[in-house]
RNA sequence: GGCGGCGUAGCCAAGUGGCUAAGGCAGUGGUCUGCAAAACCAUUAUUCAGCGGUUCAAAUCCGCUCGCCGCCUCCA
């Protein structure tokens, strides 16, 4: 089966196939590192690790490429504002990232390019263009003209006059068009200054992806992705640079995610209601924040909520509890005894993989994928319900083999990577460490408790309890008359 | 103003013309228990914002209306 891909440039989605066969050539947009990385950077890192570990699992050799842009208005703002050099800030903020990366339990890019590392990349490309009349300089500047270009407005579906009608550019006396963008800016006193043949100044921000992409991928490669905000202006000025350069196609496919919202407003740092990943992960395990972005397809609005995370915590732990009690199961089963599990059960367990491989082939639909998951979740639940003591071995082979299955695909999003049992164990030991309760004292409460119901004062014993789960412990009555407990997860 | 998207149960969310409208959370009922908790099971939309149309057949295609959001300026 092939996958299918939504292309922002077509507006559909469409079967892929990569222009060299077998071996994917990917781009994605990374980030300007002036400050701290926001959630919404996290679900544009997360999701292109996932699209990537799926076109691996299909068998795709995968080159993923995500650069750096560390020159730039921005950081030249914030490294003035700070006393610091622009290469001090971006070093900072890019260490912090690939911090952020490594907690998020993200794969490495193949390749993560800084846009100062490939100045000469970029004035060449500049240099070519205006060679072909589709660029000009003006005192130091050097502008890219859209009208030149023909296809302009293609990917983001609008034309010149159109974006002319928004009027909400400001207009540059030097521009021949309001559109045109700036390739090459020369640099005031202060600033950082790379030597060009238009004098000392740096790349404008578009400029340092198609130099890039080129450098590492080619004239024309397959996929390039990012956030739905740069279909317009930055991806759409990518095109017109490289194609108006090379006269080739640049990319085939491209790939755009949804925001991620809270109360349904976008979250910028204009309108300051951003979290930064690590404010997320001090409170939530990164693996319930994979399960949240996954949980629903990468291209609608994502809100991010106490609630919601809430929600994926639970479903998470539902997941892993099913593991850790197949991982418990005897291993060996009694050849004398009779299967337990259906046949509609079996077929659930033993369809997963296609299941889940067409609902990721449909545009990595990894909602759905997650969906198949917890529908045989509840069908090795209700087969290991039914067990006797001494299980048939084929129940045994299924559900092991169900739960490896699980085990495998989850990978893909990065997800049920870790020991189910330990999981649970870790989580509650973290949750105990915060509580105002420690477990002398429980065990001191669980004794008076016990010495209660020897004596059948249920209300006190039942005082106890409430009083424990209270402070989020939970207390379980073991057939053996033993009392165990544990945190409230 | 131009362009694009969305509106599916209490909440989240899949569904790319045709089998019972996935799945999760919450709720309710049950198994278990002295009673609980946990775990598990069962159950919860005759209907997909509204109104028309196309079709043998529409949540899915087309048109209009209402509501929400994004891009057009830095943005993942």
């Amino acid at each position: 089966m092939t996958v299918s891909i939504y292309n922002t440039k077509s507006g559909k989605k469409e079967p892929f196939s990569p222009l060299e066969k077998g071996h994917i050539k990917l781009y994605v947009c990374g980030i300007t590192a002036y400050d701290y990385c926001h959630i919404g950077h996290a679900r544009s890192t997360l999701v292109f690790d996932m699209i990537v570990r799926y076109l691996r699992y299909k068998g795709f050799k995968v080159t993923y490429v995500r650069n750096f842009t560390d020159i730039d208005d921005k950081i030249i703002k914030r490294a003035q504002e700070q006393h610091t050099t622009t290469e001090e800030l971006a070093n900072r903020f890019i260490n912090a990232f690939h911090e952020d990366m490594e907690s998020l339990g993200n794969q490495h890019p193949d390749l993560e390019p800084k846009a100062t590392e490939n100045i000469p990349e970029i004035i060449s490309i500049i240099t070519d263009l205006i060679h072909k009349g589709y660029a000009y300089e003006v005192s130091g500047d050097v502008y890219f003209k859209v009208e030149k270009f023909a296809g302009y407005g293609s990917l983001s579906g609008r034309n010149l006059e159109d974006m002319m009608a928004g009027a909400r550019i400001s207009i540059n006396e030097q521009k021949v068009n309001p559109m045109d963008f700036a390739l090459w800016k020369s640099s005031k006193p202060g600033e950082p200054t790379w030597d060009s043949p238009w004098g000392p100044g740096r790349p404008g921000w578009h400029i340092e992806c198609s130099a890039m992409s080129r450098k590492f991928l080619g004239e024309s490669f397959d996929i390039h992705g990012g956030g739905k905000d740069l279909i317009f202006p930055h991806h759409e000025n990518e095109i017109a640079q490289s194609e108006a350069s090379t006269g080739k196609p640049f990319v085939g496919t491209w790939i755009h995610h949804g925001f991620v919202t809270i109360k349904d407003e976008k979250m910028s740092k204009s309108l300051g209601n951003f979290l930064t990943i690590r404010e997320i992960l001090e409170q939530y395990p990164a693996e319930v924040l994979r399960f949240f972005v996954f949980s629903s397809h990468y291209r609608t609005p994502l809100d991010f909520s106490e609630t919601a995370m809430k929600d994926a915590q639970t479903g998470l732990d539902r997941l892993y509890t099913c593991l850790a009690e197949v991982a418990k199961l005897p291993e060996h089963g009694d050849p004398g005894q009779n299967p337990a599990a259906g046949k509609k059960n079996a077929n659930k367990i033993n369809s997963l993989v296609d299941r889940f491989v067409s609902a990721m082939d449909n545009d990595f639909n990894s909602a759905q994928a997650l969906g198949h998951i917890f529908e045989v979740v509840k069908s090795m639940n209700a087969i290991r319900q039914t067990l006797p003591a001494a299980p048939a071995e084929s129940d045994l082979a299924l559900l092991r083999s169900g739960a490896k299955t699980i085990t495998e695909l989850a990978g893909i999003m990065g997800l049920l990577q870790h020991d189910p049992v330990a999981y649970i164990k870790t989580k509650q030991e973290k949750i105990l460490s915060h509580l105002a309760i420690d477990p002398r004292t429980i065990e001191s409460l669980l004794r008076d408790r016990t010495a209660a119901r020897d004596e059948k004062n249920w209300s006190r014993a039942d005082e106890i309890r409430d009083e424990l789960l209270k402070n989020n412990i939970e207390i379980k009555d073991e057939a053996d008359g033993t009392t165990s407990w544990q945190v409230k997860i």
